[in-house]
DNA sequence: TATTTCCTTCAATAAAAAATGAAGGAAATG
DNA sequence: CATTTCCTTCATTTTTTATTGAAGGAAATA
């Protein structure tokens, strides 16, 4: 609800707050804190590096949340400090091509997962092995299922990048 | 040991932990309660169609969380009730193929998404043109990068689709 | 070397989300 | 038509997650 932010924090332009709760959106989706979409959204159309004194007071949260989703931000290449001289505080900036923060999300979120899905997929057909052969057949069939849409994610991650790259 | 009783001591097989553990990462990734991911693993390794009870007794979860959980699975078309002759409870099986799954998900969650999205650049875009034109390019400028990604996002939605069905 | 500034960390608190369990509705059963 | 069974809903409780704010470290500055 942009009203909402409006009245907390007069001084962001309808521009802002526009931008704010898209990323707010955006990042709920996957799965991260309101505090990195307001992040994001403020530096995504701010043109100047802000530091992050600035990102707390314009957005009023905290220094710790701040600090906490700088780092975030960072460990997905969405954000990048640039030297601003005469000036020895951290500056940011956003990284306006998306590609590379859902690269990241892709690499660091879903490929873990499809990893350890394997590995227990593969732990799971040593379990079958063991099992009476009348159920065995039963079981088998379900767990090549999931091998199959295991492997499908597998392969279309990379496949999803190159879309979005291009 | 009678045949009764162990059926009133509800354990899970070591296959069934392990289907269970990987649909409950699989559900946190795309945001679902870990309820959800239990009751679609029990299904999705389980032959014969279980009653909301059975679910209750196997997961040992409340009744509320099974109504819960199997309604958000139904809404996904990742579950579906079955008839039993004989059995007015319903009994549900898990719909193996997670293509529908998949394509439910991206309906539901990842299209109204970039639809508001979209609205929210075009509302976006006004803002800008009532800009002093000293600022309107560089404004521009970003909001069309962000519009871009949402294209593509809405672009890439029935590619993934088509990839995953085939 | 002392002081200031900037940033991060983390324990405590607040907020959000999920699970429980009791209440109640609807349909089947006796 | 009363009772039982099954299922759902929702207020409450529990659990999880995010935010705050104070403390402290590191580097710049005086």
């Amino acid at each position: 609800m942009p009203s909402e932010i409006a009245e907390i924090e007069p001084s962001l332009s309808g521009l802002e707050i526009e931008a704010i709760d898209l990323f707010i959106s955006f990042m709920k989706l996957v799965g991260l804190p309101k505090s990195v979409g307001e992040i994001y959204g403020l530096l995504f159309v701010t043109e100047t590096p802000l530091n992050s004194d600035q990102i707390t007071d314009q957005l009023r949260i905290s220094a710790g949340a701040t600090s906490q989703g700088l780092k975030i931000l960072r460990s997905f290449r969405a954000v990048r400090a640039v030297y601003m001289p005469g000036d020895r505080r951290d500056h940011f900036v956003a990284d306006l091509d998306l590609s590379t923060f859902a690269t990241a999300f892709l690499n660091d979120e879903l490929k873990p997962r499809l990893e350890s899905a394997a590995e227990r997929i593969h732990r799971m057909e040593i379990l079958i092995d063991a099992m009476p052969s009348q159920k065995k057949a039963a079981a088998f069939k379900r767990v090549e299922r999931l091998k199959h849409w295991v492997d499908r994610g597998r392969k279309i991650m990379p496949w999803i990048q190159k879309f979005l790259v291009s």
